[in-house]
DNA sequence: CACTCTTAGTGGACGCTGTCCACAATAACT
DNA sequence: AGTTATTGTGGACAGCGTCCACTAAGAGTG
């Protein structure tokens, strides 16, 4: 007889497994290459044991995004954290609002796949799920949310114009993002990309004023 | 015999009605739902005929991509011609700038399927192609360039500041054209969108200054 | 007009995908 | 210990994009 070798993996090593082969087939592909098949193959595993952990290929595609999402989330937070200055500093602030937004297109510049999967909702997942119970993760909105109060504080940003501000912000990374990642901007060279960052980073701080 | 009755369609047609079959499709199921098959079925062909027109479904699919863009150029052009004041006018040419975004939201949140086609290139198609031999016809980014020449002629943006603005500019509408459409914002009422777009125009006219 | 050549359709196949069902072996609970 | 729920396997199905061989219709030519 066959002596199949079942449940040898710990407890959830298969779903973690198949997110993580799910993340490196984003990685290369985008949303698209993830194909549960492929994924499950990665793992080791038949096709169908996929069904065990995930509905369907969309509940996988949106663990997936989701764990993108984090990613995304931990580089801005990251990029924050490198700018000195404590907070008050109106420079500091600005600071880091740049490398918010620097992080973002970093991101989406590095990992393309992982970018267009973390926003590619064929489900809606979390957008940050809670991974254990000592409280939700911040979400890349958040991140921005808090260094925009900041500069409220540090007197850069008018307290009226701070209501809501965080969309059009958002927007104007996300959309460049998004237009020299996939869109039609995605063939200029690097020099003329560095340089639509920086226009629109630049763009960014005057609309604060 | 079968009698199978074939090329009675005019010269084209089948093309044409690929594409047709295919914005259809696109229109309530974005790029995804372009599906050769079915665009064949809905023309009457069997869907080899597909490959005498189009190397492969990506190529369709830039084809309906291209018809899609071609679509958002068209709202644009016509939201600025409804905008009364001549040339030269500040004021009018304020309120052209902001007929291209409402077009451009506008057609984002009434055809999200054609919007996420417009933008979704498997394949680079020519962002607009050439129609007729006439001439190339005009983007949605020319569009834009020419309001922003209005704005410089009528004094309300800075000559110097001209130079690569649209490209924030455009990024920051098409951004929340994609967060709000597809993204994590997809799922606010029709209330809060309305405040976003408002919040959103009015930051690209305070980024101009 | 008859003849040829090119164009644009058909028919059938292949491998790959997501998903469903029935079944079996293991782990967990009592 | 025995029972039950979990989580894996095996095999199947339809639908997809694509390839190959074939053939009918139309265009072009003598």
């Amino acid at each position: 007889m066959h002596r199949t070798e079942r449940r040898r993996r710990p407890r959830g090593a298969v779903r973690d497994g198949l997110v993580a082969a799910g993340l490196e087939l984003a990685r290369t592909g985008g949303p698209d290459a993830v194909v549960l098949r492929e994924a499950t193959r990665m793992v080791g595993v038949v096709p169908n044991a996929a069904y065990r952990h995930f509905a369907d290929r969309g509940e996988l595609l949106a663990a997936v995004g989701a764990a993108a999402m984090r990613e995304l989330a931990n580089r801005m937070a990251a990029g924050v954290a490198r700018v000195p200055g404590k907070r008050g500093d109106p420079a500091a602030a600005l600071g880091r609002l740049r490398a918010i937004g620097v992080a973002y297109l970093e991101f989406a510049r590095e990992e393309p796949g992982l970018f267009a999967t973390a926003f590619s909702l064929p489900r809606q997942h979390p957008y940050a799920a809670p991974d254990d119970g000592t409280g939700r993760e911040l979400t890349p909105l958040d991140h921005l949310g808090a260094v925009l109060d900041e500069l409220v504080d540090a007197g850069v940003l008018d307290r009226q114009r701070r209501d809501g501000i965080e969309f059009p912000i958002w927007s104007t990374v996300h959309g460049l993002a998004v237009l020299a990642g996939q869109g039609p901007l995605r063939d200029v060279d690097d020099a003329t990309r560095q340089h639509l960052d920086e226009l629109t980073l630049n763009f960014i701080d005057g609309g604060l004023a």
